[in-house]
DNA sequence: TTGCTAAAAAATCTCGAGAAATGATCTTGA
DNA sequence: TCAAGATCATTTCTCGAGATTTTTTAGCAA
């Protein structure tokens, strides 16, 4: 039944549009994730209904699902706009999510069946290959990663009895993508993200919550890092709104 | 500048309504709060609109807020339901509650300057205050005291540094005021909440951390327990949606 | 009575046009 | 030259009506 909640509120991406705003909205939501509308850009209704092709109304309304997101915010009289970003938004994020995803992972540890080990040992497995690909291939980040991405850290916490904490985890992760894809466009850094994975999968299946923990931590905070070490204009006029 | 986004994000129910959409925003969750509009039912907009006196497109866009809220579930081409209760999820959000608020609560304490002091001994004065007409009069808990108490437990996670922690909190606050306001009418409980608002201010004002958070965990774990001993019955029809 | 099919009713979703407000441009005066 | 005020264009907000989809009702046969 809550089940139903947390499907509702947050439509993952893989499902279907069932109607034009959620396929607005899906289309809006990768384009601000990807950058295509910068930060703290302004987001007029007028404009874009013709790119995605749809009624004001309805844009309007997928605006306003993004707002659930906090992807998007909006103003009283005066439209939409994409949220701002910025280094201490980013550190709150990150912080954050240590905060709600080490207890869920404790959880998930603690409560765990079979079912969850068998889901953590797939979506491990997917990830590994297409991290296997990117470094064949020398590339940036893909969507293919992404997704597989937020899918094990998703499986991870997937045994968590709080409905509350996965979704705000859910949250928090989309927000921590819009900053891991612009950081990590810019600034390729040497680091083997494959084996943190594989030491957080490793200690998440032994049972270890307190080295799982502790793994985690560690990953999360090392994004942060690779933010801090960015240009230090980086953020300049992108969360001010002020050109 | 971030400040404006949680500002937008969660109007405040003091703030004026700058537009209808947002007027029939407040109106629609004070009426789904105070059960006006019962957990599970669904919110019909052709019926609405004439109730709320706004057209069809605005009260769609008024349930769109009230989503990012989680006091509505909308889903796919079937319409807007008012997001189901049940014990389980009551447990959830007091748990979730605990694990951030405490840890905004030490933040608050740590970082936390005059300006925050004199925040919490007023807005404390002003709980107690109406605790007192409470208890003078014999009555229910009162609107005032509800403004006052959520106030009072925003004041005291004011000085923390993470908006994400206080935005989630927010919107956790919202949730149990639904089930707060149900347990309470049905069945007032024998219990000295003024002795544990004053304990949580006194504690908090003499930066006792440990002491502070550990009394703010009791505070909100009985609220918890007095909804677990209402009647067994009291869940059901309410949040499946079947009658 | 039960179960299935089909029509009818209700509700949701969508769009375009008009009203209100905001922001920009230009003029005027010190 | 700068500041203040007025006019105009853009944008947001709002509503009502039409097109789809879902839900209910009615009919019919087993």
């Amino acid at each position: 039944m809550s089940e139903i909640i947390l499907r509702q509120t947050l439509p993952s991406e893989a499902q279907e549009p069932k109607t034009l705003v959620e396929g607005a909205y899906q289309r809006l939501r990768r384009d601000i994730i990807e950058g295509t509308h910068a930060p703290g850009d302004k987001l007029r209704v007028e404009h874009l209904k013709e790119h995605y092709d749809v009624g004001a109304g309805t844009l309007r309304e997928a605006l306003l699902m993004l707002v659930t997101d906090a992807l998007v915010v909006a103003q009283g009289q005066r439209g939409f706009r994409v949220a701002p970003i910025s280094l201490a938004d980013f550190e709150d994020i990150t912080r954050t999510r240590v905060l709600l995803e080490t207890e869920a992972l404790r959880q998930s540890i603690a409560a765990g069946g079979e079912e969850w080990e068998a889901a953590i040992v797939a979506a491990f497995h997917r990830l590994s290959r297409a991290e296997q690909r990117l470094a064949d291939h020398e590339q940036g980040i893909s969507e293919e990663w992404e997704m597989r991405n937020r899918a094990f850290h998703e499986a991870l916490i997937s045994a968590s009895a709080s409905r509350w904490i996965r979704h705000f985890q859910h949250i928090l992760y989309q927000q921590s993508e819009r900053y891991r894809r612009i950081s990590l466009f810019r600034q390729p850094i040497a680091r083997d993200i494959h084996a943190e994975h594989q030491a957080l999968f490793e200690a998440s299946l032994a049972r270890d919550a307190t080295r799982a923990t502790s793994i985690l931590t560690e990953h999360l905070l090392r994004t942060l890092d690779a933010v801090r070490r960015m240009p230090a204009d980086f953020f300049n006029g992108k969360g001010t709104g002020k050109p």
